[in-house]
Order: structure tokens, then sequence, then C-alpha cells
DNA sequence: CACTTTCGTTGGTTGCGCCAACATTGGCGC
DNA sequence: GCGCCAATGTTGGCGCAACCAACGAAAGTG
């Protein structure tokens, strides 16, 4: 009943679109129950890991447009998670740093998105779900540089 | 200088979502290339194999919502790739069928998405892009049927 | 015969990834 | 110092894919 036609199930490039369907619902419907979306945490956590900077350097290390990162700063400041200051040694740029209630957001979703790589995972062995990580970073890698 | 957070870097759902940004990128580009995008190559493959049914059919078969079959079909249609005529058995239904200018159609898109493949998997040799399809495989089987 | 279901269709919404334009500010050549 | 270009934040927009609610027409079911 469930039929996918040969053409398309044989294609890597459609396993990865289709597999990502499946991870943005995942996802999504976890971070939603939170009132958070993906955004959300990728900025949280580029925070969390190299401290306050200024909008752009976190566009770069959360992979996301700047005038995205304005949005997902405004909605984030307005629940208290970053602040945004003036950089003293460049008016130019906001520096925008992770509060105390910031970091427990973190916390939260870290927890909600761990689950959700059990969820995706729990049809491998962990050998397997290492090799899979594996491949698809040796993808990702050739195809960020280039 | 492309730093990406840990908490992000080493989750298969952070991996999954980003190779699909670049496989998303290289689909659509090549397509686009051609008029054309990826609901159109779903529908025409779709077409191909299993022949002339409902449009609902064709949702199931290329995993796609009845409402988007609309759209995709009035394009396709447009240029004559596929026809759309009356179910003499249920007046509710189209019959959507492929025309032979939608067979080729089909084979020059095929075409173009194997280059897409060729292009995505460069970086692994053959026996582990094998591998890596396997694995995707099997997690999207066991997330389909539940 | 009502009642419900199916199908196509219309008209939205959301998330994510983009791009163009603009003002402000900073840096650099002169 | 002045003029020009680059960087930054911001606004407003776009496209694709996925999805949802509601409707009329037609079919099926009691």
């Amino acid at each position: 009943m469930d039929e996918t036609p040969e053409r398309l199930a044989g294609k890597p490039s459609w396993l990865i679109s289709q597999l990502s369907v499946h991870v943005h619902r995942l996802v999504a419907d976890a971070f939603s129950a939170e009132g958070a979306r993906g955004y959300h945490y990728r900025i949280l956590a580029a925070l969390d890991e190299f401290g306050a900077t200024s909008q752009i350097r976190l566009a770069q290390r959360s992979n996301m447009d700047r005038s995205d990162v304005v949005a997902a700063i405004n909605e984030l400041a307005a629940h208290g998670f970053v602040e945004r200051s003036p950089d003293p040694d460049d008016r130019r740029r906001n520096l925008v740093s992770l509060t105390d209630a910031g970091t427990q957001r973190l916390e939260e979703l870290e927890k909600v998105i761990e689950g959700v790589q059990e969820d995706l995972l729990s049809p491998l062995p962990q050998d397997e779900r290492a090799a899979l990580s594996r491949l698809m970073g040796r993808l990702l890698a050739h195809h960020r540089t280039r």
C-alpha cells in the first residue's frame, strides 16, 4: 500500500530529504511543545559554547542568515533568555549574551533534543549509529568547505 | 573560522537536516535550471512506475499533500507533461496520465538528478555510499511504518 | 432516503533558507 | 581631516516544502 517509486527510493538525495522531513517533524513537535523552535536552540548552543558575540558571528556559528538571527534574538530576548548590549569596541555591533534564564532554557531544550535523537535512532544499534554519523559527517564536511 | 557548536555537530538530527539543506540546494538549483522542481519529478516518477491514477494515490506515492498535488499537476499539465481525464468508474476522481512529452521530461529530469547524486556522494567510495544508503533506508523504513 | 466518506480544490500557515536595500558606524587611502 | 568602501543590524520580501481546514460534488452505506 505504501508504494514508493524505485526511482525515488534508490536515491540518496531522496533518503536524506525524506529522513530530514521526519527529523524536522520530531524536532519541531518537541520544541513547539516548549514554545521554542530550531533557531532558538542553535543560537543558545552557540552562545553557551563560544560566549557573547556579535549577531553576525552568531549567524556563522549557527549557520543562519543574519536577518533570521535578528528575529530569533528578538524572540529569545523577549523571554529574557539573551540580552543585547552595544559593543563598546564597535558601535555597529550588538553584543549578545546568555542570561541565567537562557542557560537554564538551553538545558531544557537539550533534554528535549536528546530525546529526539533516541527516537530517531532507535532502530539502529550503537555501532551503526556511529557509522551513520561518521558518514554523514564526512559528506557534510565536504559540502561545507566547497 | 567555521565553528560549529559541539552540541549541534554531534547530533544526528543536526547532521541530517544540514545535509538535507545541501541536498535541497543541489536539487533545487539543478531542477530550476530546467524550470522544474522536486514535486514535478516525484509525480512523474510515480506516474511512470505505477501508471495513471487518481491524484490522491499520486499524493501517497510521492509522499505529498493532496493539495500540493493539485498545484504540481496544474503546472505539469500546463506544459503538456500530464493529462487529467475524468475517471469513468468514479466521477469524483481525475485520472492523471503521463503523456509522451511527460515521459521524455522524466528522462531529462532523471539525468539531472543522477548528476546530483554524483555530486553529493563524491567524497565517499562505492562501498560507503552503499552503507550510508542502507542505514538511511533502515531509519526511514522504521519511521514510515510508525 | 438521509448520512457519511472520499476526492479534488481553494486558500491559507509555518519553518527554514535566502536575498536586496538601507542607515549607521568603522576603517582606509589620500 | 575627507571621501570612499566594508561591516553590522535591521526591515521586508521571496521560494520551497510540508501541512491544515473547509467546501462542493460524487459515491458509498445504513
